[in-house]
DNA sequence: TTTAAATATTTTATACTTGAAGCATTTTTT
DNA sequence: AAAAAATGCTTCAAGTATAAAATATTTAAA
């Protein structure tokens, strides 16, 4: 080390460690905020649907789809294992309201596909959702979010990377 | 509903489904990038040092209070059900790092405490993901890292009321 | 004080989650 | 084309998570 960097690294260092243990305690309220979130709707969706959050993200992906998704699209969508979304469409599958449709031109694939049932019990959940989320957040103003979401989506891409 | 009412909510709509819908992204976003730090962190955590996430935020609860923590203590700030603190300090007991200790002035109660070595892991295991995190959220200025702890500590409030 | 209510923890059943291993089927290399 | 690598999915073992029931103890009410 030159002495050069040696007085660099001592007049740096305090700024930066300020700025990293800023940034731990804004992950921590981060993942707090989140859990909070969560874990209201987890019980909301229990108590008024029977159903859980899982399952209700996995209806919500392929809604988005009408033309279905494979066990791997939803899997990086939703960003859990592969083995994870096989147990959770399974079960949907048990409830009736998604169906696996083989690939025709890729015989390893399958795609996962509302069935009617699916999307009128995915309709009635995610309009109480979204009320449920916008009561949640009843603090955050629309300048608010719209600044949050384009700092999310800046150090989520960040993350994306591995 | 009275005629006003009705005329009421049908200039007002359109401007709170908007903002509903912005929340409902926001939401979205805020879901994702902590699904993405968390798997980032859980994954250095395994590679790094055979732990794993909810063992590091049960060592890191602990490490904040020297005289121990009850069950229920650390089941409200880590906000997870207390069946589930159960099993995970069982395998914190079984390897070391943390110890129960009865509490004399009521029967019903166990204190968990970091022992030495549970100390000296924490103490590397933290340094390490302080350091991760900083890199992960390495987008976030000083400034934004203030506004959004701000924001974040607001809307958390408005949840915790359950 | 005896009963009733509340609290602290564990146990149980079920579901979710991961990482890794295993199969089957493409796709790419050689 | 044959071998090797990659991809898509499932299975498996272990861990994490919840809600609800069961125990034990303490506190409040009658």
């Amino acid at each position: 080390m030159t002495s050069e960097n040696r007085i660099a690294a001592a007049t740096a260092l305090p700024e930066a460690a300020k700025l990293s243990k800023q940034r731990l305690r804004l992950w921590l309220r981060l993942l707090r905020a989140t859990r909070s979130v969560e874990g209201e709707l987890r019980e909301r969706l229990r108590k008024d649907f029977d159903a859980t959050l899982p399952r209700f993200d996995v209806l919500a992906a392929l809604h988005r789809c009408q033309d279905g998704m494979t066990m791997t699209e939803l899997s990086r969508f939703l960003m859990v294992s592969n083995g994870n979304v096989t147990g959770i469409i399974d079960r949907l599958v048990q409830e009736g309201l998604v169906v696996r449709v083989p690939d025709k031109k890729d015989r390893r694939a399958t795609f996962v596909r509302l069935t009617p049932k699916g999307v009128a019990a995915f309709g009635e959940m995610a309009a109480a959702h979204e009320g449920w989320v916008d009561g949640l957040l009843s603090d955050v103003s629309a300048e608010e979010a719209e600044d949050l979401i384009s700092l999310l989506s800046r150090f989520n891409e960040n993350t994306r990377s591995r």
